[in-house]
DNA sequence: GATGAATGAGCGTTCATTCAT
DNA sequence: AATGAATGAACGCTCATTCAT
């Protein structure tokens, strides 16, 4: 359930045809009026719900932090080994990613210039995204699990290499020899074992 | 180097002007218009020296593979070890890629659509950059410092987790609390352990 | 009567000025600014009635074929004799091709790629005002008036003789110390007794 | 032999490019750039042979009536026969149309506002091919095979018939069901039967 | 709660032409 | 005898947005 319900009105028909439209042709030819025409009503009827077109996409990344923090939370929620946690975390969200690729672009591959007017303190929520896999490797370290110096910036690092992983198959500039499945596994295996400790055994993935 | 050299050419001030606004501005917002004020000619004057906004975006490409294909390859000859020289390769496309914001903008983040017409070819060039990480990583496992299952699926992985580094920290979606040398040491440290075997001393980064 | 009337709604008002514009400078510099110059609106409010160029101009062609052929149905309708309607029919061609040179610019004078995109159910239109000069010969030919060997070649070419005259009239070739109207006349009845069996006397243009 | 002799000379070729050029997109998209870029000089280099677009079609202009004036006097000096010869002129004349689309198209085609800084003393040559007509005409009616009030007009007449048949060729504005020899014979021996004396006995077209 | 009418800015691109060399 | 460099004007069209209703 987003946030802002999922009955008809017309300020959702609004929002999932935005959706629709930036899987189906992208953020750059995204235009009002197309939404307008997708949903069958005038252009200017968009602007009683949204101030403008900004508004209207940052909404959208709001639902698609909020989406994607429930998920990890409840994978979190499901995993008391960290290691296990942390895997299962970061096998989440690029499976997020690929699966809401619109939501994906315009969280995270949208470009600065078109963030300035986002209101920064949504961006402490998408930031809450960050802190499950950082007490996650806190734990782990504590445990002796996992070998991090810094988990906000190991953290960071990985997701970093995450979202890489997803962006450049989003934009399918992956080479098509590769298997996007054994891209992904290994991405998160090296990722892995790069943060355990030497002698903790490394488990199979729960692939 | 590049192909034409600096001289004032109006060519080379077309490129470069443009190299400028996709820095300043970022692809989405480029125009053809906007590069001819940018260097005080008419915008008709740039037809004269590039067939159309593609074409001048391709070329520009085009540089951008050329410079970092010359980097990569000059630091691949300069480290005979294997685990050495692929620490240096990452390292070096980190630095190209945070260098030289608007040539990685356009290699690496514009979105397929955009590339449809850029010949393929050229792609080849491309996909040398990924062959020096294969060699590194293939030498290393025949040497026993590596192990990888699939060196090209591994070497992409690896890629992937820079470009996810470089991409963020362009669009400066990094936490500002994180150092991003710390965030770019982390994230290819990390790689790092997780492609050595296990038993292999891990030096400290030579940076 | 057009479809629409002749209120002063943009949309009307658009179509006039493209008509006054085709007589004042012909289909090759008409514009889409100089149309929204012409009635003091902008360029973009076109847009708001029709989808692009080709629609509006092919508007104005429906709207002249079925000036045309009401005029024209009109006609035969009046005449039972069918020497006296074929004459009648041609006349009044003539007279429509005079009366509204924007019309009959874009109807006749137009080259094929530009009809290209016109849809071909409109074309029915256009040949049924054929078919009433192919009537009034076939009827005169049974009658043993008309000596015919196709009758819609014969009307083909007949109206072929038309549009010249039309043509050179409206593109002002004909030599000025012609008068036109003996010009018309002498076009209209060399065709008639080019039709007419020999031993029907020849009655004078009922003009 | 044109006016400027057939030789090689970039002039020749310019006129040359340029009457291909009429042929395979016609005059609404003929280009001063196109035409340099088909014989491979640069664009400026037109100018050094034709003050500018304009007088560069008005030289073919010129080459046309030179042609087609050529052919008309060959063909009036070839039949005594004032009936032979006018139907003869005639069908040359639809040949020459039909057989140079490229002159024919501004010689006849163009419209007025186009033609209005074309030199009228070189309207003269035009009228010349008619005088061809209009004295087999006069020939004609003296020896009373004829029948026709004004010559001038009723050869104004015919060429305006014979204009359309070929401008409706041309632009490929006759049904396609209809044979457009049949459709050239239909309009010539209609035009003739409509000059011809009631009495004089009709011969087979020379066809 | 929604629309219709309209705009101003901007886009990529093409054109005929000029001027210095 | 010919070119290269450059321009100003124009083109069809799309966009986000506003305003009156």
């Amino acid at each position: 359930m987003t946030e802002s319900g999922s009955d008809g009105t017309l300020r959702r028909r609004i929002l999932d045809a935005t959706r629709y439209l930036l899987v189906a042709e992208g953020y750059a030819s995204l235009s009002m009026r197309k939404i307008a025409r997708e949903i069958g009503c005038s252009p200017t009827a968009i602007y009683l719900y949204f101030q403008n077109k900004d508004a209207l996409v940052h909404t959208l990344i709001d639902e698609g932090f909020g989406l994607l923090y429930e998920e990890l939370r409840e994978e979190a929620a499901r995993h008391a080994d960290p290691v296990v946690r942390l895997e299962a975390l970061w096998r989440r969200y690029v499976a997020f990613g690929r699966r809401n690729p619109e939501y994906y672009e315009i969280m995270f591959m949208l470009h600065p210039e078109r963030m300035e007017r986002y209101p920064p303190e949504k961006y402490r929520r998408a930031r809450r995204c960050l802190e499950l896999s950082i007490q996650a490797l806190e734990e782990g370290r504590r445990q002796g699990v996992f070998v991090v110096e810094n988990p906000r910036v190991m953290a960071s690092a990985a997701w970093a290499a995450l979202h890489g992983a997803v962006a450049l198959l989003l934009a399918r500039r992956v080479d098509i020899r590769i298997d996007p499945e054994a891209f992904i596994d290994t991405t998160i295996r090296t990722l892995l074992r790069g943060v355990l400790a030497p002698d903790a055994s490394l488990q199979p993935a729960s692939k």
